[in-house]
DNA sequence: GCCAACGTTGGC
DNA sequence: GCCAACGTTGGC
């Protein structure tokens, strides 16, 4: 039995990693290694392939929805927290008892407009967005389908 | 470059 | 279990 479809933000720096990498990509599919955070992971943990990304280009002038992804792996152990030498190494995590997940998503489309962050706050259905609240600094949060909706519109 | 908000670490 | 110190995020 099929649920339905769900909607996530996934943030990432256009200078590290932006959409346009991502269309570039082998396959137009990148794994989403790095994550350190409790919260971002469990919320990857509960991606089904197929589920909708807004792609947000974080630290960005402006910053803004860049574009959409899709879910193409559930989350499986992310094996740069094993690697010395990675920037996201985390000893604490062990091939045997991993601690960090990553998923796959793959490009969907990048907006000809992309969504500022400034345009968001203007939306009065989007004022209980997650991106949005004072402080939130979550890089992986889950979107409601009428945000998603809204969003969508905004970029045409 | 600044700094507020947040999560994590570690001393006690 | 508390909380100060620290490192990071990310808008501005």
């Amino acid at each position: 039995m099929k649920t339905t479809r769900r909607y996530w933000l996934m943030k990432s720096e256009p200078s590290v990693f932006s959409i346009h990498d991502l269309a570039r990509a082998r396959d137009q599919v990148t794994s989403w290694d790095g994550v350190r955070n409790y919260q971002a992971r469990n919320y990857m943990r509960a991606m089904e392939v197929g589920d909708g990304v807004l792609f947000y280009h974080s630290n960005a002038d402006p910053p803004a929805v860049a574009g959409l992804a899709e879910v193409v792996r559930k989350a499986y152990a992310d094996h740069t927290a094993f690697d010395p030498k990675d920037k996201h190494y985390d000893p604490k995590s062990t091939p045997d008892q991993p601690i960090w997940d990553m998923v796959e998503i793959r490009f969907v489309r990048a907006f000809k407009r992309p969504v500022p962050l400034d345009t968001l706050r203007k939306v009065p259905g989007l004022k209980g967005m997650e991106l949005l609240r004072k402080g939130s600094r979550l890089s992986v949060q889950p979107v409601r389908a009428g945000e998603w909706k809204l969003i969508l519109k905004l970029a045409e």
